[in-house]
DNA sequence: CTGAAAGCGCTAACAC
DNA sequence: GTGTTAGCGCTTTCAG
């Protein structure tokens, strides 16, 4: 390994001034900077990270921990973020943790010992004490998410307005049971888009704790058992709205497995907006969340942060707007359309 | 910042003892390590890293550079290989390079000065000469596509065999003009992908240049211009194979955008096979590539590749397979249903 | 303008 | 078993 004592060495100058002379000190001379960066670049001299970071400075890493990457939300903010920070020189390290509290403690603890710059994380639903700790003694931003125990930044969505939207499209045209299948409460996201679901039904006074379903984004066959039993109730929905992504896979997989008619028996809203979507039959409606935009505005904050380092860095939210986007699972129930009984029969030869 | 120096204070022992204990070295009595451990969890000791580094050892972060990680293939690939390497305590990092061989120098090179333990890479059409140089000076292993300059080791996809898969399936049902959209030629992939498109319709004496389109597949337009091109053409195709993930979603766009029955006036062999390629229609036949088993593959054999160290790794090359998915955006040909007629008045309709 | 020297936190050789 | 000591490559006082 070529170091500053090998440029110093052939310039026969101490290794402070070619130091100095790297970082670009005011105090070197333009003649000296200029040969110590000939030799350099002659004798291939790469800068120890390692050894510079051990003198308080901290990396140019960005610890970034998300649940899954292979969740359309999740890379596609990887991407952005990547694309953020890269201008500033900065390098993205990727954790997931699936939802797994004991995962995220041990990568924010190797991120930490990684001395990563600083961290952006979508936070599991209850993040241990110990995780608390630690990310308070360092810039970080939440994502999506949001713990209050953790204080600080958070970047998210107005969730409980995307459902209120999803929910009001469909009260709009003429649903009456509405039914939301959606993250459980413990997620922060959870609990507000079950609120606004829940909220906007109450007002209009046709609220129904039977068509409640929350569970797990991860466990893959919530949304399909879900959507099996709110079709089974004795007075089944005649719409859906989602509230989460892996949900809306696994009910529109279970509405083509069902051979459920969309929207002729059931209207359905999605959540989130990937390609895929626009190819389910005439398209599904959905919430279209701007999570690129809310990313990069994420980064650029937090590069902002880095820089006013010293100061401890108020408490900020940021909430961006979700929008609906009507295409085709969704239409009006017309008083000749009762969309409930031919649905369960339906479904149930389907199922059997 | 607390040190094992903190932890030796409180313990009233040396600092050596305490590294010792948590490196787990047999002359440590049992006793104090247990001590150890548990005044290192009560203040919250985390390694540092860097002093670590500076001793020798490289870092634990091993480079992921893909061209972008929203690509389904690529973020597939990036969760393989972090459960992967998590196991072994390796952290990934996340480098884009949207292609750009000189956004790729540059990863390679901020890489190395961060002191990754290796890298793992889908190389850009053409390495520059001096990223190629970096690379060979370190653990690097290549996914997907293969730069023969580089040597070494390569994980990927039997990328004609998937293509001659699909035509396989297609003159099967009695299709005759098979079109091809796929990536350019620059790319091994596209190279391998064209060369089994055309070396098996070749067989079949059924082969025609002016249905070969390739074109670059971070060109969002390419596919749905070129399928447009091939509709106008005077004796259009009867089925269309896909070579790209990119391009089949594009493609299924146009197809929707210019109101294409599929599969009656038109079959389609889809490339990749994510959760939306279900969805459309009767669903897209499709070629399904083993993406998750080849990158814990092709991480497994980078941890080996680790602990072999010294000895220079020999070449390898790893060629996974294919398999052809069939679902409903293929169908037989039957002399009652040419194709060509309908589609082109439908298109030219749509289209205006 | 430049040099000497003192560490940063950790590991490893060498003592006891 | 445990303590002492000497650095790793770099930045940063403090002296010239």
């Amino acid at each position: 390994m070529v170091t500053i004592k090998d440029i110093a060495a052939r310039l026969k100058v101490s290794a402070s001034t070619v130091g100095r002379a790297l970082a670009d000190d005011p105090r070197i001379s333009g003649a000296m900077k200029q040969k110590v960066h000939e030799v350099a670049n002659e004798i291939g001299y790469v800068a120890n990270r390692a050894a510079r970071m051990m003198r308080g400075v901290s990396s140019n890493l960005v610890g970034l921990i998300v649940p899954d990457i292979r969740n359309n939300f999740y890379s596609t903010i990887a991407h952005a973020l990547s694309k953020c920070l890269e201008q500033d020189g900065f390098q993205l390290t990727l954790s997931e943790t699936d939802d797994d509290r004991a995962v995220e403690l041990r990568h924010v603890r190797e991120l930490i010992s990684a001395n990563v710059a600083g961290m952006i994380l979508v936070p599991s639903a209850k993040l241990l004490p110990e995780t608390v700790r630690l990310l308070k003694s360092m810039p970080h931003i939440q994502l999506l998410r949001e713990q209050s125990s953790l204080g600080g930044q958070w970047f998210g969505l107005d969730d409980s307005k995307s459902l209120a939207l999803a929910v009001e499209h469909l009260l709009q045209l003429g649903h009456r049971r509405i039914a939301y299948i959606g993250p459980s409460e413990e997620l922060s996201t959870g609990a507000s888009r079950l609120k606004g679901y829940r909220d906007e039904l109450k007002a209009a006074h046709r609220w129904d704790a039977q068509l409640e379903m929350c569970g797990s984004p991860s466990d893959a066959d919530f949304g399909r058992d879900a959507l099996r039993r709110l079709l089974a109730l004795p007075k089944p929905p005649t719409g859906v709205v989602l509230g989460g992504v892996q949900h809306t896979h696994s009910v529109v997989d279970e509405c083509i497995a069902l051979g459920i008619r969309v929207p002729d028996e059931l209207s359905i809203v999605g959540y989130g907006d990937e390609a895929g979507f626009r190819w389910w039959g005439a398209g599904l409606t959905t919430i279209s969340l701007p999570v690129s935009e809310l990313a990069t505005a994420c980064g650029l904050w937090f590069l902002h942060q880095l820089r006013q380092r010293p100061a401890a860095m108020p408490r900020y939210r940021s909430v961006s707007s979700p929008t609906l986007l009507v295409r085709g699972t969704t239409r009006a129930l017309t008083p000749s359309s009762p969309a409930a009984a031919p649905k369960r029969t339906r479904a149930r030869a389907a199922a059997t």
